[in-house]
Parts: C-alpha cells; structure tokens; sequence
DNA sequence: ATCTTTATGATACGAAAGTATCATTAACGG
DNA sequence: CCGTTAATGATACTTTCGTATCATAAAGAT
C-alpha cells in the first residue's frame, strides 16, 4: 500500500478546519473550498475523505460534542487533583461552567452548538443525534450527582433531582446564550451559576474564585456589563449565605 | 397615483410568508422564490417591496419581535382582566411563559428566533439589533417587577433582582431550546418555571394550571417524557412547599 | 520491475439563488 | 383625455456551490 497516511488524523485536521472557518463566517455559509483552503488541502481531498458535505458537516458535529466531552472531564480531572475526590458540587459546577463562553475555546464550542442546533431544527438530515443524546446524558448525570450529594446529605431532601437537573442545565444554556448575545456578561452568568449552586449545596464556598489567577477572561468581547451588580452580587450572595 | 394597495399589508403578508416557510425550511435555506410562491405572488414583487433579500430578513425579524411582544403584552392583559390588576408574579410568569413552545405559534417563534440567533452570531449583516434590544428591555422590566414586588412584600428582600430576572430569562430561554430539542416536554419546562416563581413569591399558589381547561398541547411533538416527572414534579413541589 | 491500489491534484458540469432588465397594466392629475 | 408614475409580470444574467470526471504520483506486493 501507498503513503500510508493516518486516515483518522486527516478527516480530524479537514473537520477541525471546518469548525474553524464555520466559528467566524457560519455554518451554512462555509463551503467545502474555504474548508479546503483553511485547512491546507485540495477540493478534491476533503471529497476523497468526506463524500458529501452533510457527511462532513455530520462528522465535525461529533467531533465538536467529543471536543466538549473531553474538556469537561479534563475540568473534573483537574478539579480532583487539586482537592477532595470531586465532589457533587465540583462536578456539577464543571459540568455548568463549561457551557459558558468565557474563552475562546469554549466560545467557539457555543457558537457553533448554537448553529448545529438551529441548523438541525430545520434541515432533517442533520438528526443532531449526538448533540441531543450529550445532552440528555448530561441531564442524568447531574441529576445522579445531585442523588448522590443528597443521601450524603449535601443537598436538601426535598430538593426533586431530575427538575433541579433540567433546570441547572436549561440555565446555562440559556446564560451562555445571553453572554454570546451580549445581553449579560461572562461575570454576571457565572455569578448566577455559582448563586444557584449554593442554593442546591448550601454548605458550600460560593465558587472558587480564580479572579486573581492565570487569566480567564481576554475575549474578543467588549463585555458590556449593563448593570454594574456583576462580581458585587456574588460578594452578596457569598456574605448574605455564609 | 395607481392602484392603491396598502403597502404595509403587503410587506407584512410577505414577510409573513418568509416567516413561515423559514419556519420549516429553514431560514438560510428559504430564497426568494419559495417567499413569493408561498405569498402567492410573483418573485418580482418581492424585490419590489423588499429591495435585497437582507432587507427582508430584517424587516421579517422586526415583524417577528413585534409579534412576540405583542402577545406577551396580550397574555398579560388576559390576566389583568380574569384577576386582580396583574401581580408582579403574573406579568413574571406571561413573559417567561411566553417564551415556551407550547403551541405552534410559539413554537414557530421560538424556532425562528433560535435561528436569527444563530445566524446573527457569524453574518454581521444581520445586526440582531431588534432581538438583543427587546432581550435587553425585558430584563428590565422583569427586574422591576421583582423590586416591585419587593417593596409589596411579596418577595424576599435578599435577593438580588438584576440577577434573579437575568437567572430567569435565560432560564425560560434554555428550556425553549430543551423543549425544541426533545431533551424535555413542555410540561416539564413550565414545571421548572413554575418552581422558580414559587422560590420568587413564596406566598403565590404554585400556578394556574389549565390542564383541564381549552387544549394547551397539541403539539407536533411528541413529547418525549424522559423521566415521568412531568406534573408529579410540580405536584410535590406545590405539596411540599404550601 | 511492474502492476495495483492508495492518495492527491486540476478542471468541468449542472443547479440554484440573488439580482437586474425589459415590458405592461392601471390609476390619478392637469 | 392623456401622460406620468406606481405597481406588477416575465425573463435573463452572474456567481457560487456541491459534485463528478479525468488525470497522475507514489508505494508496496508478486
């Protein structure tokens, strides 16, 4: 056999590529040339590895959802080196604040979900199965770890997981949605995600902060901040709680 | 001068067209043919009223936020006029209500919203200029609501109403999209909301259910109901928390 | 060494969409 | 009464996009 190329690594550099150029010019509006040309190749490469655009279109969604996947188990990772075996709450609030655009990276991850998900409400091809099956997985993932902080006692009893979980999740979608459009600040959306992380744990710290740490911020966002109540609600929420 | 036609009608009966087809077809995939088709008129005269097809995203957008407010204003005179001259909770609870795509009306909105959405976050032409407005306005309004209800004492006074209407606008537009995803019924979205007005205005009945009333499903959906938590959930929360 | 298969490149084709052009009908003012 | 202008219709043009076709270089097997 010929050159002997890594099949997989190509299809992920041409995917990827896509993912690129669909974050800044849109999904719809990427063409397999400008794929081609962002990743370096030919036309007739990203055909040979992809037959169909949906194919390609389809294969980059994967890709993304393995992506997300990946990063939020890497925040759990880190979480449970630097401290206790991860708790509820830990997981949780990974799981939460990696739905927020507060890097590059992730606000790359939002803007493209956003435009599977707009893309897949019309167009019957693409099924967004593995979007929503990440999704539906997720939602019992928070309702098991919102059980689990309840027989231990973290969480109050009366609390129902599956609606909590539901919501959590409904939530930051929604906030990330609100942070892309503008309308909030990547602050205040954490702030009202840590205020409802204390309301399910309320033996909690409201967050770990890591305003003073390795930067988090440096979007391309002006970061309007409409009402100035972003890190000062949390202060309140954080003295009111504890 | 000639044949008289009122021209705002026929701009909103095209708009309204793209409208509807954008609905199901999808908003990038809806050229101007299938408008004029779909309006019953000739493709010539779609230029006609909307010079470029830019013109006519944005003058179908505005109609579309017009509308949608529109019967958010409705829904909060209904109340008005069956009750008492419309609580904080109930104006709250018709526009976080409204953003639910619990009838085909709503759905379409939602759908179309979600795709201008989307759209807007990579095409610089599409300004989302009325979207992100309106967004922006209701946030407001919600917050006022809740210092409003404050000062009445129908609220708890620690909590932050900045926060807590940003907390439930992207509350009520997450679990749009999780309805729109099939990741949840729509009962169970109004559940979540339900709950949180409780958490808000503790001294409110958990809702007006209408389960028995004038058909609020009937939906293309066919409503998932992944966990049966659905009404049990609002059940229990009301029981437990009257 | 040659032949087969993998891998890559250049170009062509057909469809669709947005836009522009030409043409025609109808109504009100002077 | 007629011409100017709003209003509408039919068609052509240009570009772009996805896809298909033709062609070739390279590497291992026999």
């Amino acid at each position: 056999m010929p050159k002997r190329v890594d099949h997989e690594e190509r299809r992920r550099q041409i995917a990827d590529a896509l993912l690129r150029t669909a974050a800044e010019r849109g999904l719809h509006a990427t063409g397999m040339r400008e794929v081609a040309a962002e990743a370096g190749v030919s036309l007739r490469l990203v055909q040979y590895y992809f037959g169909t655009k949906e194919e390609l279109l389809l294969a980059a969604m994967q890709y993304l959802a393995a992506g997300f996947a990946e990063r939020g188990l890497a925040r759990i990772r880190r979480m449970k080196e630097t401290g206790s075996p991860a708790s509820p709450r830990d997981v949780i609030a990974a799981i939460l604040t990696e739905a927020l655009p507060a890097d590059d990276e992730r606000r790359t991850f939002t803007v493209l979900y956003t435009a599977y998900f707009a893309l897949s409400l019309t167009d019957p091809a693409l099924a967004i199965a593995p979007l929503v099956k990440n999704s539906g997985a997720v939602i019992d993932v928070v309702a098991a770890q919102l059980r689990a902080a309840q027989a231990a006692g973290q969480t109050p009893a009366h609390l129902d997981p599956d609606l909590e979980a539901l919501s959590l999740l409904a939530l930051s979608a929604g906030l990330g949605t609100s942070v892309l459009g503008g309308q909030s600040s990547v602050e205040q959306a954490q702030a009202v995600i840590d205020y409802h992380l204390y309301r399910l744990f309320p033996a909690s710290r409201p967050a770990l902060r890591r305003q003073s740490g390795a930067g988090v911020a440096k979007m391309g966002q002006p970061a309007p901040s409409r009402n100035a109540f972003t890190t000062a609600s949390l202060r309140v929420r954080g003295t009111v709680t504890l």
